[in-house]
DNA sequence: AAACTTAGATACAGGGTTGTATCTAAAAAT
DNA sequence: ATTTTTAGATACAACCCTGTATCTAAGTTT
């Protein structure tokens, strides 16, 4: 950003700071296939010399990026409105999804040549200081409360919100708030038992913005 | 495969079904993001030149691809057995997911670096012909035979199956039976309203394989 | 102030991909 | 049988990425 760049130089921190963003901006962009020690550098403004001296390839950099990146909020559920902080929990994950540390999570995951051990490093590295999906931590606190049997709190059910919402990432891109209601109100509700389980027509029959038909899925064969 | 390489020359369609194969096997293989000429090219054993000839980027080659190959099973709903249809429906998303084309399908789409207009091409040429989701199919079956409201066929309810399968794939990837049950019982036949909504516990609280607290999901966060 | 550490710049050989050009011979069309 | 088409092979320069080595000067430590 400095027209007389190269006069500074950074270290430690800031310059750490400065090749995290840089790799995961730059797996966001490129993809996982794509992502180079060059790419990054150039990213960050500095020299490949200087990721070689720390890490061997761009994938061992880009996990130490998204262990450091850490933010990774986790939803904190509220009084008693279970709908609201279903909602809340999914809103934080599209936030998220759509941050560039997401988009890495992502790339890193769908990449077919994804070496097993790297999913594990990165759960690991990662998500091992969350306690379970975003709608998960939600669920359990009123399941605790008895406003819903913990049995129903299957790895099935506590995957619905953050399944839909990863599926339709994958097929449109965006994610509005009348899809995180749709999906609280006509699936996750529905199978802790809350239903609108036979709902009242004019609640439900408003798929998304009007027009039905137009779902045009991932996969959808 | 002939000892005598060479020594027959393919063309037509033989030719272009090698290639068709060779393309998916190889996204399949390395991903996306080094989808190169030369690596179609080499797995079909043929030269590159004969590829520039008809294609100007791999991607484009991959499109007509997927197109050419159609197979892409449509489910033929039964009698009277909404559960075992869903079931049914769902393991064939499974196959086809784990095919070549599936997971070509899947690279193309979680390619951070996609352009809106390859995932456009790529409903256009490999989608159009299908009526919707796998369980759409199935479920607008029975809906039209007065066994669900059709009024919670939204684009949200039609996607859970498809939705929590790709999840799984992206965890884990594999799915077997038991996950496809649950499935079903779990949150698709809730969201129709024939539930176990407020299930019988032994029913319901068999989440895999036994032990519950393994989800370990992707972006759980 | 001197010594140390290390970011940044440059260079290099080795390897892979690109897109084009050229040649041959096999398969199809006449 | 002759002509036309085109698969397959080879070659090429241009470009990018890889690791490694080397040098300098900025920032830190003493």
């Amino acid at each position: 950003m400095d027209e007389t760049a190269g006069r500074t130089r950074r270290r430690g921190k800031e310059l750490l700071d400065a090749i995290y963003a840089a790799a995961v901006d730059e797996v966001a962009a490129v993809g996982i296939g794509r992502l180079t020690m060059d790419g990054i550098a150039r990213r960050a403004a500095t020299a490949r010399t200087t990721l070689y001296r720390r890490w061997p390839d761009p994938v061992e950099l880009l996990l130490d990026a998204l262990r450091e990146l850490h933010p990774l909020e986790a939803p904190t559920p509220g009084a008693d409105d279970l709908r609201g902080d279903l909602i809340t929990s999914l809103r934080l994950m599209v936030e998220w999804g759509f941050s560039p540390a997401g988009r890495a999570v992502m790339a890193l995951l769908t990449d077919p040549a994804r070496d097993p051990a790297i999913v594990e490093a990165l759960y690991e590295r990662v998500f091992d200081s969350r306690g379970g999906t975003f709608t998960q931590t939600v669920l359990r606190h009123y399941a605790e409360r008895g406003h819903l049997d913990p049995a129903l709190l299957t790895p099935v059910v506590v995957d619905i919100g953050e399944a839909l919402i990863t599926k339709r990432i994958l097929d449109t891109g965006t994610v509005d708030d009348d899809y995180l209601e749709a999906i609280v109100d006509q699936a996750l509700l529905p199978a802790v038992g809350l239903g609108p389980a036979a709902p009242s027509p004019a609640e439900v029959n408003r798929p998304e913005k009007g027009r039905p038909g137009e779902t045009r899925g991932t996969l959808d064969g």
